[in-house]
DNA sequence: TTTTGGCACTCGTGTGTTCAGAGTGCCAAG
DNA sequence: CTTGGCACTCTGAACACACGAGTGCCAAAA
């Protein structure tokens, strides 16, 4: 085959990036002339006709009526994204106001929260921010608490500063010496520990203690494990859905299905979740899994305390979206987040 | 004055009920014509026709334009409700679905999400339910646990389910005699007494122990009736927004306002906090203080564990929502919640 | 006094027509 | 390969017009 994909030349591509620009701005399909206009191509309308015709022929754009203009197709804003574009950093203005707007948070939710108005003001658009989840954290402390001779209560504290707590009916009662025993041999391997890794680390010690206090151990570890691995605990903010007014004119039909996958959380997650752990990830319409969500557009990226990346946050906006400020928005939020979780 | 109110005899009522089932009905301005034909009302569309010229003098309906069939306003919604409506009951199986979907829930935040599902889902308006708050509701157990020499954590456990934790810095070493102390003081007056009600039972508890050790103890109790007044933790899940592209025709102008509404925590706390504590609010339009859901109608109640309401639930439509309907489901599920939290 | 039928009037909606403008594709010349 | 010219297509706005639903009013009937 000559070339599966056939080369473009230069000036196509900037035509292409010039139809986005334009489309992204007007909302409108964009014509020959309107493109020579705003941008000094050097070439007359007719050069740049016979260019779109190339780029319609290769499924980068295409025209809603035979006599419209050209509108750029999920093909389109892909190589956009890819090769056109460069993110646009946030003006040193910009960063400062979110510095200054995530500084006030008081605590996790709090941040949280925070974040994700931030994110949904900044970009006019959809946000969503998944809370730093327990699987990717490491452990800060484990704190166990006699409530009642056999009743004990589990306290979970992870390094993003959540806290889970659980109640342990104990097979026998439990004295306050196995009791401090047994939390400073937990706290001793787990601390630091990421919260998978942990169970491993504990299974000697049932073994460590004395025969008849087994049980009571065993009982104990459960439920923390339990805890630990409860995955059910990953939530989900979202804010901005006000911003869905601005999609398209053609309303109902193309917001209803938006909201209802914005009701869905295991939507929202998965959606999430299939962000690259490095980087960002950008989906274009069709290339969303899910259908409801298939005229929009997805910018997502992991953050977290360290280097490591916690938890993922992003925006859902039309497929004619704002690609370079969006995600420039993006990736600065998720950095100071990062940055006031490092902290706290 | 003769009578401010002009006495309105029973066959305008009537009209007036028949023209609000109609118009909720068919979502279109009612005709004196069409509602002779729907409603058996043993007279003549000139008769319907001299009634109405009566209900809109009186403000009741008012048409869109002169040659076009009458619409409720808010006034002839409330006088509907107040006076022409019967609560529509839920059927059998309805109840059955009710009864089945919320009895799976595992604990309060469960409770909570599948109560606001349903409530959308029965209703197919956006549901709203306020997490049982923590100033209605009463102490079960507090608890101190020493993390480091200066440094306890405090939980605060309530009879709803509600778990609420808070790290105290203290102003020096925290020995385990006086956290064992104090737990057992706070306990034993705290327990069983509503929250706002327990500052002023620990009052004492400073003067109860020794001087070297008052600064702690004012601390941890400090930074309790921080926790216990938290009136921001008064949390709302929301849901069925979705079902606000069945709105109007007339889009963007009418969703916009209450999407923007609905985000805002504050004016939902508040649209909730304004139900009256016993039976069901209705708000209708003009009458809801917050100018994006003037047009729009919220329907609210009360529900708690016992007879007493500890927080409050509801559904916001559009003002031509079908009331009986409405207010059946949103009674119904407030009662089955109530029972759920009480059996838990 | 209330109800009813009749009638003229109003006005929004839907339909068809026209027209201008934007945009295209193609072709032949530069 | 680029460009200007040209014929063609199609949308959307503007306008006219007829239809019909609905009204208000009035005089007669109950």
């Amino acid at each position: 085959m000559a070339g599966e994909v056939r080369q473009l030349d230069d000036r196509k591509l900037a035509v292409l990036r010039a139809i986005v620009q334009d489309y992204v701005g007007t909302e409108e399909p964009v014509g020959s002339k309107a493109l020579v206009e705003r941008h000094n191509l050097g070439v007359s309308p007719a050069t740049v006709r016979n260019d779109m015709a190339a780029l319609e022929e290769e499924g980068y754009i295409h025209q809603p009526h035979t006599s419209a203009g050209r509108i750029p197709t999920d093909k389109g804003y892909r190589l956009f994204v890819d090769k056109l574009a460069e993110i646009k950093p946030m003006t040193a203005p910009e960063r400062r106001a979110i510095r200054h707007f995530l500084d006030g948070a008081v605590d996790l939710d709090d941040v949280v929260a925070r974040t994700v108005r931030l994110l949904a003001q900044l970009t006019r658009q959809v946000a969503v921010v998944q809370y730093p989840s327990l699987s990717r954290s490491t452990v800060r402390h484990i704190e166990l608490v006699a409530l009642a001779p056999a009743k004990v209560m589990l306290v979970l504290i992870t390094n993003t500063g959540r806290v889970e707590q659980r109640l342990v009916d104990c097979p026998g009662t439990v004295g306050e010496t196995l009791l401090a025993d047994l939390r400073a041999r937990i706290n001793v391997r787990a601390v630091g520990q990421r919260l998978p890794d942990v169970p491993g680390l504990l299974e000697e010690l049932p073994a460590m203690v004395e025969q008849a206090d087994r049980p009571t151990v065993t009982t104990v570890l459960a439920t923390l494990f339990e805890a630990l691995a409860e995955q059910n605990e990953e939530r989900i903010m979202l804010a901005g859905t006000a911003n869905l007014t601005r999609f398209g004119h053609d309303f109902p039909l193309t917001i209803q299905p938006v909201l209802e996958a914005l009701e869905e959380q295991v939507v929202l997650l998965r959606l999430l979740g299939e962000t690259a752990d490095a980087g960002m990830t950008v989906r274009i319409g069709r290339e969303i899994a899910y259908e409801g969500l298939n005229s929009t557009s997805v910018v997502s990226v992991g953050y977290g305390s360290g280097d490591e990346s916690v938890a993922k946050l992003g925006v859902i906006g039309p497929t004619r979206m704002d690609y370079p400020g969006t995600m420039g928005a993006v990736r600065a939020v998720a950095r100071y987040v990062g940055q006031i979780l490092a902290e706290s």
